[in-house]
DNA sequence: GCTCAATTCAAACGAGCGTTTGAATTTGGT
DNA sequence: ACCAAATTCAAACGCTCGTTTGAATTGAGC
């Protein structure tokens, strides 16, 4: 069995995912990313143009897959109704296993993701805001689809700011409430 | 009636709660609050020692009332329930009234500032997340008593993780989830 | 073994940062 | 009116940042 090591992409991506994680995208220099992933410091604006870009890729990188995972979850479920509205179990079970799985799966700091993930939510940078936002569009419209057709007697509005809570507390646990100790 | 005009401390304070709440701490530096403040940049460094000390300043000055309040309502139920436990309500009410009332009575931006506080949760920044905890020790203690009285079946353990989601709920929605739009 | 493109590297650039300095100015007590 | 303390101010300091540059090195295809 052959292992060919990490090529240096790969090497700055895991490096960049830590340290974003755990100091925030503004605290985190490139210098910190490429020393840490023994990497020359030119390489991460060689390998992805920008420091922006490189954060986005590191999202990216695990963002697609899990929800990929959740929508086709959610359709499962729905071919498996028979027609028939999903309940809101259902609902959000498509929405936090795949989380959860990709949390389980630590064979490369799975969880240290989530953490990041939950801190790109609140984080105030334009830029990060707006990836979030089109990276989620789709998905979010699937379920909102799905909840309003689970509770058909709740207005559109209550259903959106439920939705925000729910996702709100969500990130906050993924973020992990190291605080509060 | 005569009105006389904010002194130099209160308009730092004043520009710098609303420039670290829409850009966060890393991202706004002393000079975009000087300026906006129209005071001289050396007058932040005079006033208040340090960014650091600045952004603690701007916390504390809305934190600590908004707590002293929390606790006394709270202290307020408990008088009133002749030595009962009270109920869950009751103590989320302690909780969230004083916080909305800050929300509602924005005769100075209380809103932004609730924000602001929503955003300073999430923020990695150690001295940040070290200044809130001993910020909060004393009514996290006073609270999460209250709920061990009011649900003494429920694990220590399983209490603190309801109550970190509920905080991290929110948390999230003062800061304003303006990304699922 | 040569070639040419892809990659790595050391070095530097310009800009913005928090903070300090020391002189000018304002303020309040006598 | 005077003096001393408090405050404001323009300017600079040292540092780190993201990014660029151009030469050195690597590696695959012929």
């Amino acid at each position: 069995m052959v292992i060919d090591p990490p090529d240096t992409k790969s090497k700055i991506l895991d490096a960049a995912e830590e340290l974003f994680m755990e100091h925030g995208f503004e605290a985190t220099s490139l210098r910190l990313i490429t020393t840490a992933a023994a990497v020359n410091l030119a390489a991460a604006n060689y390998h992805f143009g920008s420091k922006e870009e490189l954060f986005q890729a590191v999202l990216t990188r695990r963002l697609d897959p899990m929800n990929l995972d959740r929508m086709k979850l959610l359709s499962a479920y729905e071919a498996a109704s028979s027609g028939r509205p999903l309940t809101c179990e259902k609902i959000l079970a498509a929405m936090f296993i795949p989380a959860l799985t990709l949390a389980r799966n630590h064979e490369r700091g799975g969880k240290n993701f989530l953490r990041l993930l939950g801190r790109a939510y609140a984080d105030p940078a334009p830029f990060i805001r707006e990836f979030l936002s089109t990276q989620y569009r789709e998905m979010i419209a699937r379920f909102r689809a799905a909840f309003s057709r689970a509770l058909p007697n709740i207005p559109r509005e209550e259903l959106s700011w439920r939705l925000h809570f729910v996702m709100g507390a969500l990130s906050f646990t993924l973020a992990g409430a190291d605080m509060l100790k």
